[in-house]
DNA sequence: GAAACTTTTGCACGCGCTTGCAAAAAAGCG
DNA sequence: CGCTTTTTTGCAAGCGCGTGCAAAAGTTTC
């Protein structure tokens, strides 16, 4: 109906003679009309590697260039079963680091001729798995998941329509997806002896109750570090990782019996709502009372009023891996996940010296 | 070359007998000869409001179940030149009042039955009319710029081709597209007489350089609204709609010989940086020595540190008027310009009395 | 200049789907 | 039950493109 109706629209204009201007898309065919070549060679200049002359080339580019032709993505994808798309299924994307993710990662696959189709799974009902189904429909070539977690009979249909799948701090042992984490064990050991070198000797760690694997990895490997210096860990977690949860923490950490004086937040949203509720409901100093250390280094950390000592994601990193994954070789099967490594940075939540 | 791989694949399979479970893609041809019916049949099963009898339907569809089946969206595209992609094009998408709304946008979207494509156009080269162009190739429905502003040329290209468009915030007087705007001229008017209540006599306002529509109107509302008392306003324009413009421009106010009383900063995030600056740079207290009001009411400006008073963006109705147009009837030419009220959300940035 | 190459070109088929059309089946009616 | 009207169904064409194949054109070689 529609078609029919565009059709419409195009012949009366074409009789008003405004001719190939007006048309609602010029095909491959208009264009091998008005070079005098056949069709096969329009669709051989656009496809990199084909055979044709130089000067056959020459007369389509120009042909196309008149009518403002450009290939269908949709038709080609059709036949040469590689749409071109790639989903990128989020929830909450509008946090600061998943914004900044999507960000990157729209660009490199941009600049890499692939095209993102952005899937959120915001809403509770079907989730990631309907996601990722809907990714089918268009025949994405491949999925970035950057939240949530895929079943694995979904994820096994994915794969076996070809279809490639990233995993980003999902870390969990299903295989034939690309996996990239962080190293969070070793960031868990660095904020402990950052935060033993600045004196504090009672330690907490502020959690969401989500138990997204990378979280809890975190949380382990803080634990683990303590008690290799014969320190106990203060473990409070809430609701989801962002700002409310780290003040209502500070509320449940700041009116108990033994106070700790530094607190390793899961992420950097956590880390300042516990700092507000240090600061405005308890008069805390940071970091002379208290020292605290985020994740994810959000743009947010480095504003003078939390200065926020945090780890970086490197979002660098995460983005050039997985478009770099998702143009190598198809190694099927198992896949070595990637381990990166989330640097320390600085600022003013952790004291010097005690 | 990549499909014979796959039918090749799919072949194999076959003959070890796995059936449909691991074939790449099942295709209507396959559900029909299961079903019994004939191809057209099961096209229609799937195409709301086509005739088909109870009987056919309910046997297209348990094939359909059995193996996994749904519609190819890209050939489906392909027939009814009506993708179901809607793209969205924006820059920057990480600053926390564009990721809501892209948040918002590809919910609406989806729960409207269309898909989100995401065109960043950070890399300053083609910009906006390449991104444009690019929404095209995949013959999307529509496009919603939140960002950029798009050549009258390629505008019209846009629209010839069958393509709606809807401009947010990017007021101009471009034809053809749905403008989406905010009644900026009356926030201005807003501000001025919360701050002159305030007891505020020397106003400031704090832009950036880059002059978007909507930003230019504030700032002429202010000054215009100013003007009404008798007062004068104190422009500064620096970089872009960012935390360190908003710093630098609390350098620039803070070190002149009449210093402002009240700021009205284009937007949230510049405020943050004016109200680090005045506090830890100059000693400010606000709102008690300045009284600041911002834009947009991203989430930070309800963090204690902060607290911000701001007009707030009204993103739900933002999102469904632009839905909703795109699934209206095409009144092709001059459309009515839609124009939202922003209201001010009270915090704490702006003193009572004097 | 003819034979043996290599490169370029057009034809025709198919990707998976929708849809107008006419034939077949079902339903309504006196 | 025969006839008309309505609904359902299959056929076939076509959306815009890529690509194998064989014919055509161009190059090299002796």
């Amino acid at each position: 109906m529609v078609a029919a109706a565009r059709k419409r629209v195009q012949d009366t204009v074409n009789n008003y003679g405004f001719m190939q201007l007006n048309k609602s898309f010029v095909s491959a065919d208009d264009v091998a009309k008005r070079a005098g070549v056949s069709r096969s060679a329009v669709s051989r200049t656009f496809t990199p590697g084909a055979s044709v002359s130089e000067e056959t080339r020459q007369r389509v580019m120009e042909a196309a260039q008149a009518l403002g032709y450009h290939v269908n993505q949709l038709a080609r994808g059709l036949m040469r079963s590689e749409s071109g798309i790639v989903c990128l299924v989020v929830s909450e994307m509008d946090t600061p680091y998943r914004a900044r993710l999507v960000r990157a990662l729209t660009h490199e696959l941009q600049t890499a001729g692939k095209i993102a189709m952005l899937i959120n799974t915001d809403r509770s009902d079907g989730s990631v798995d309907t996601a990722l189904r809907q990714t089918l429909h268009y025949r994405a070539d491949a999925s970035i998941l950057l939240s949530g977690l895929p079943d694995k009979a979904i994820t096994r249909l994915c794969l076996n329509s070809g279809q490639r799948i990233v995993l980003i701090n999902r870390d969990d042992d299903i295989e034939g997806p690309f996996r990239i984490n962080l190293d969070d064990g070793q960031a868990a050991r660095v904020a402990v002896s950052a935060f033993l070198r600045a004196g504090c000797r009672h330690l907490a760690f502020a959690n969401s109750d989500v138990g997204t694997p990378s979280l809890m990895a975190r949380e382990r490997g803080f634990i683990a570090a303590a008690a290799e210096f014969g320190l106990e860990v203060r473990v409070v977690r809430h609701g989801n990782t962002v700002y409310e949860s780290g003040r209502k923490i500070a509320q449940t950490l700041f009116t108990e019996a033994v106070q700790p004086d530094a607190v390793f937040c899961v992420n950097d949203l956590m880390a300042f709502g516990l700092m507000d509720g240090a600061r405005y409901d308890f008069g805390l100093n940071i970091p002379e009372d208290l020292c605290i250390v985020g994740f994810d280094d959000i743009e947010q950390s480095s504003w003078t009023s939390y200065n926020l000592t945090t780890f970086s994601q490197p979002v660098d990193e995460i983005v050039k891996s997985s478009v770099a994954w998702l143009q190598s070789d198809a190694t099927a099967g198992r896949v070595r996940p990637a381990n990166l490594h989330a640097p320390l940075i600085w600022r003013k939540t952790i004291r010097n010296k005690l």
